[in-house]
DNA sequence: GGTGAAAGCACCGAGTT
DNA sequence: AACTCGGTGCTTTCACC
């Protein structure tokens, strides 16, 4: 892939966006003293370069009754098994996502559920995949998301 | 606050939305056989509600040259420093998340880093903050996403 | 709570500098 | 690479069901 240099205008933009991806880009315009055009083209020219993947909704699961988060670290029997029980973890739709790591575990991941007996009923689930030897859960009791925003300018500032 | 009850029709909204927050309105009206008119109605009412909280673009940190990620388990010398903790660990950009756990770990925070060298860093900012015990390290050799629509399907099926 | 039409804007490509 | 500009299409409102 070629390397793909953005600048100031580029990391303003997706600043903006970031936070409203239907921001008008007139209003980007605006706010930056570009055209809209310019604003479209760069926005293109991220997506084109894999830098923007998409755009997605942020739901609050909470109030859909889905207020339940835990962390489920998992042993494998044998490492080689790490492919095909990844593969059963990502069928099961509550598993919201997981890695392979490093440490302590074998497979890392999140669930989000409802409370704890449906919970129990995922754990049940990966505990019984083939090849898992043990799990061990950390429940959430607080969950505290640092600001996008945040993160991004120390990307740009490093750039 | 007021019960919100989301119909197959919001459910299907969302489920569009999900993936392309700017996908049209008039799209979205066309598949569904309803009018743009109601579409809006209908986003608007969830956003109302606090069911949509916002949108967010997707961006591929590994093109930015940030392709590490890891856990970290944080022990405290006393869980009642829980709460000062937490806001110091916010004020790294690099933790993207942190939950205040049961289990192994009082705190547990997910990074994101340039490198192995750039997480040490990190974590010995995170081993730095005052009554900060210890640290446990995780490392993501490999991360997989689960599909939100297929999260947002199972959820609807309960509702 | 939904529709359809209309007004106001935004998008986005072509052509220019 | 950025600008302007215009056709096309989207959003948003509103009177009416």
């Amino acid at each position: 892939m070629a390397k793909f240099r953005l600048d100031e205008v580029d990391h303003q933009i997706l600043d903006i966006l970031i936070d409203n991806t239907r921001t008008p880009f007139t209003d980007i315009a605006k706010k930056l003293q570009i055209s809209a055009g310019t604003v479209h083209v760069r926005v293109k020219k991220m997506e084109e370069a894999g830098i923007i993947t998409g755009s997605s909704l942020s739901i609050d699961y909470k109030k859909l009754g889905y207020a339940f988060i835990a962390y489920v670290g998992v042993f494998l029997q044998k490492t080689s098994q790490t492919k095909f029980v990844l593969e059963r973890i990502n069928e099961i739709p509550f598993v919201t996502v997981a890695h392979v790591t490093t440490g302590k575990f074998n497979i890392f991941c999140k669930i989000r559920a409802k409370d704890t007996e449906h919970a129990k009923q995922i754990i049940f689930e990966l505990d019984d995949i083939e090849g898992v030897y043990r799990t061990e859960t950390m429940i959430s009791l607080e969950e505290s998301l640092n600001d996008k925003k945040r993160l991004m300018h120390s990307i740009f500032k490093e750039l």
